[in-house]
DNA sequence: CAAATAGTGTCTCTTAGACATTATAAC
DNA sequence: GTTATAATGTCTAAGAGACACTATTTG
């Protein structure tokens, strides 16, 4: 993704040399459109095998200017003691995706439904390999969450703990070894993460976090799709308090992008966007601790896009 | 999705006072790491209510200069008779989400592996409203294809029929009533399409096609997706054939995006981009209808991002 | 010939980015 | 005073877009 999105990459990849084999429809019947009542009734949805849909939420905030992702030690088995990203099955004919994601949110993180308003929460993708649930054929919709400064994670739900990792102590999700975008899931599995085979990962380097499951690939996704909708979203503002200086905000592209960006020119192409940013007239009350005049303090403005967008530095290494 | 992604919206929500209400939670017991094994051993995939996974994909191409997208008519309830996007459920247990859309596409478009190695394909979103089918909770994982010019469609599968239908002949899909983003799911129903009652949807304009489920939002959110997938990447080119000329790479930008662009400014642009598109060193063999010199003929190139990336005309007007 | 199209050249305006400068505060 | 930071100004290069122009083909 260039300038103008030169935005992330949401993912893709080339069909290569699907096989169709012949496989078991499931629309049965073929009643006429009045009788759908009659159908519905003697329709029998356990005549499938079973699949499971579970959501799991990337939820991303800042502390001490680094870029933590919630995260759940595992209760009980399969991976019983290992990190993993915190969710749960969606509650069958209760629940929307969006919902069920909303709901986990809220259990992890114990935040009330005002500090839940200021929290971002989109759908980011679902994964669905039929082994990286060795329990079942267990689909996964992954949400990807921005919070601001969060309390310290308490277990919620069946988890044993909770804790805010740094995103760079969790193995292959800062830098995933695949630079290039995500192989078309059916084919070659040459790659290393994402727990394909549903044991428990192998240990990695010492001191880096391995998730369970293939929530390592999951949560690389959400730092591509993050460092990309930053630059043409004002949703950076999601990991900041109601208000905050300039010098905050760009702390936030430079911890999320990882690399530093020019104060001057930041501010001032901040300040150009239309939206992004409002005035609040205050200062800062508690100004740098090294000197320097406070800094004015803003809020979100209503732009729900930039226009024009910011840009990431050095993306032409990447391109091919 | 702005410019470098002045890139589509892919979705996004703020959580609007969510109402965690507890209920079950799915991992039973509490066993020792140890002991996968036994547990896995004794685990039930039944013991959930049941949910079902499909597929649904897509498929877009040109033409007569047109956007079309491939439908089927249903063979059965629900919604027999009515037009729906191709799909079907997922294999539990055989298949990856990525395999099952590349198996229903290689279905319903009748094209060998040769051709759909030419075929962009890729997920676009998960859609799991709790009635968006009336059989039962039916999770649906959207692909998104860009296909050349492909033959009739002919039906697959169960279907009774298939067609490619033009876009803005289906309700709801070419200009969603929404401007703004997709409100959160769970909350307020207010919007017409959707289908959000698994009941037919109403009859709307005549001559416009309905689509069954929330397909028409699956479509109009797919639209919108395509329109800033081509911004920032070369995916365009896969609307065409093998070789290409300049002007015919600007048809899909003009169709697809429903904007004329300026022929020349185009043209410099595209050459521009690294790797977007290289030379065959052949001309066009039908030259055009009404004269002008013999257009040359490029192929796709090796990059997978552009840069700097195209822009979408007219986009300040629907930042906010 | 006229008309239409492919491809290139030129100019202007906006923007990104490098860098300098001024102002304000802590020490 | 020195040092650090906030905020603004200046300059350059690149790119977008408007427009003009040439070349090549059909009829």
């Amino acid at each position: 993704m260039g300038a103008v999105e030169h935005r992330g990459i949401d993912e893709g990849a080339v069909v290569d040399a699907a096989q169709p084999d012949r496989g078991d429809r499931e629309v049965a019947g073929a009643g006429d459109a009045q009788e759908e009542r009659e159908f519905l009734a003697g329709y029998d949805p356990r005549a499938f095998d079973p699949m499971a849909v579970t959501v799991d939420v990337v939820v991303l905030t800042l502390r001490q200017g680094r870029l933590h992702v919630l995260a759940v030690e595992r209760g009980g088995p399969p991976f019983a003691g290992a990190w993993a990203l915190p969710g749960g099955f969606v509650r069958a004919g209760r629940e929307s995706l969006d919902a069920a994601a909303a709901r986990e949110l809220a259990e992890e993180t114990g935040l009330d439904a005002a500090a839940l308003g200021r929290v971002h929460l989109e759908q980011l993708g679902s994964y669905g390999r039929p082994d990286r649930d060795p329990r079942m054929h267990v689909v996964s919709v992954a949400y990807l969450a921005f919070a601001p400064g969060l309390p310290d994670a308490r277990p919620g739900g069946d988890a044993a703990g909770a804790a805010w990792l740094p995103v760079e102590a969790v193995a292959g999700a800062w830098q995933p070894e695949t630079a290039a975008p995500r192989p078309f899931e059916q084919g070659r599995r040459t790659g290393t993460h994402g727990g394909g085979t549903g044991r428990r990962p192998l240990p990695s380097v010492p001191g880096e976090a391995v998730l369970a499951f293939d929530h390592a690939r999951i949560l690389a996704d959400a730092l591509e799709r993050a460092r990309g909708k930053i630059e043409y979203t004002p949703l950076a503002t999601a990991f900041l308090a109601e208000t905050f200086t300039i010098t905050e905000l760009r702390a936030v592209y430079e911890t999320v992008w990882g690399a530093p960006l020019h104060a001057g020119n930041f501010h001032r192409k901040v300040l150009s966007v239309p939206g992004f940013v409002e005035s609040t007239g205050q200062t800062d009350a508690r100004p740098g601790s090294r000197g320097g005049p406070r800094a004015r303090l803003y809020r979100a403005g209503d732009a729900r896009l930039l226009h024009p967008a910011l840009l990431r530095p050095d993306r032409e290494a990447d391109i091919r």
